[in-house]
DNA sequence: GCGGCTCTTTGCGCTGGCGCAAAGACGCGG
DNA sequence: CCGCGTCTTTGCGCCAGCGCAAAGAGCCGC
């Protein structure tokens, strides 16, 4: 199988490549699969690869020593994974793991740091993809601090939508296997107040939920919530 | 008053550049004063400068609608302000307030970028720097949604310190003016429950502390705390 | 050295959210 | 198509932390 060459170039970290640096860049990637379940790295790992999601789900996470689980990010068909400790030399502050049957192109971190010198606009994509990980990351710093369970949950949501949301009839499905688990573990709250609080919004007709599965009826109605326009 | 060569030359931006490099560096630079309390820019203004802080103390936070301030980090001597904004182009995600009377130097954005093409060091520093605040992001949102406020209030002290600390014959000083509020404001708690833990903490003999004013007397207990070992 | 502003403390009542336990639902694999 | 493992729901009791209100303390400027 040839590395997928039109996902390659709509890659955030690729952009901007010309024909011949997208060229040097597939040359040096190797392909690999990771099955469902699968950890790609662990956190504290010093990584000598950075990896580029081509299909599947990849999961970031930090365990704490109590066993809590917090999800960072979920990376999906053209985000990367591993930048930072590629470029840095630091070990990976987080783990990774496949959700989902993944592909996933590879590169040797001193390769990627070789065409980064060679194609300067290798160095902007990278900055650009940190910084809108930083925003991210601040927004959520915000809303843990300030927001109460609803609103958080309904922003996962809308996050999660606009990343991996699939117009279907009913609505936007979150197209990702998503338990109420999972979804606690990304807006900072427990297995069973995300129960109680997607329950009420099934009740209110918001959204439509199944065993790892949710459907958003009524996105506006969502938005409401995670702006507290309600009343 | 010339711009300060040592402190840019410890400065992480502009780490590892040789001498004519800095000198190139410094001939763009402009010095600033900004007295205590005063605004340097707000959150969603397009900058066209980057700052680097010579003297004083630089807050980065975001206010909510509701009029909540979040405390993202602060700044000192040596550390930049405004560095994502100059380098993508986008809009501050926050807002930066000195907090105490500061001086500055400031360079145009884009004759910063024009620095980086001519000394591609200086793009691996501002992925360094940029990889350091997503770590220390990524802690906060696990300590937000796993440990209790006093947990979290202790890691807070304990990161200011190692940051900011100053040794005194009483303890590790936090050098900085720092109420009950500032403090909730770094950990994801109100002004009550800050003043009531540090009261417990005082009478424990861990914390010296009076109005804007914290003494670490015993920064192991607050060690034992922030990891949870006491029991 | 006085007045006033701001910061801090603390009593009190309240509630959002936690988390156990147990029952129910779903869906995969054999 | 049956059984089992996993995910989800929900009753229930509890408590950490919130936030008002009011008093107290500290500091600055005049």
């Amino acid at each position: 199988m040839p590395p997928p060459t039109d996902l390659i170039r709509q890659t955030p970290l690729f952009r901007g490549l010309d024909d011949s640096a997208l060229r040097s860049v597939i040359a040096e990637a190797r392909g690999s699969r990771l099955p469902a379940g699968n950890i790609l790295f662990h956190q504290n790992d010093a990584l000598a690869r950075l990896w580029v999601v081509t299909a599947g789900r990849v999961q970031l996470f930090q365990l704490t020593p109590e066993g809590h689980q917090v999800i960072l990010h979920i990376a999906g068909p053209g985000q990367e994974v591993g930048l930072l400790p590629a470029l840095t030399d630091a070990p990976s502050p987080v783990s990774a793991r496949a959700v989902e049957d993944s592909s996933l192109l590879a590169w040797r971190a001193e390769d990627f740091r070789a065409l980064m010198r060679g194609h300067p606009q290798l160095g902007f994509n990278a900055i650009a993809i940190l910084g809108e990980h930083i925003r991210l990351y601040q927004d959520r710093i915000r809303e843990l601090t300030t927001e109460r369970v609803e609103r958080r949950l309904a922003r996962t949501l809308l996050r999660l939508a606009k990343q991996l949301g699939k117009r279907t009839p009913e609505g936007v499905l979150i197209d990702l296997p998503l338990s109420r688990q999972n979804l606690a573990e990304m807006s900072g709250t427990t297995l069973y107040t995300a129960s109680r609080i997607l329950r009420g919004w099934e009740d209110a007709g918001i959204v439509s939920s199944g065993r790892e599965r949710v459907v958003i009826r009524s996105p506006h109605k969502l938005v409401t919530i995670a702006e507290d326009l309600q009343r």
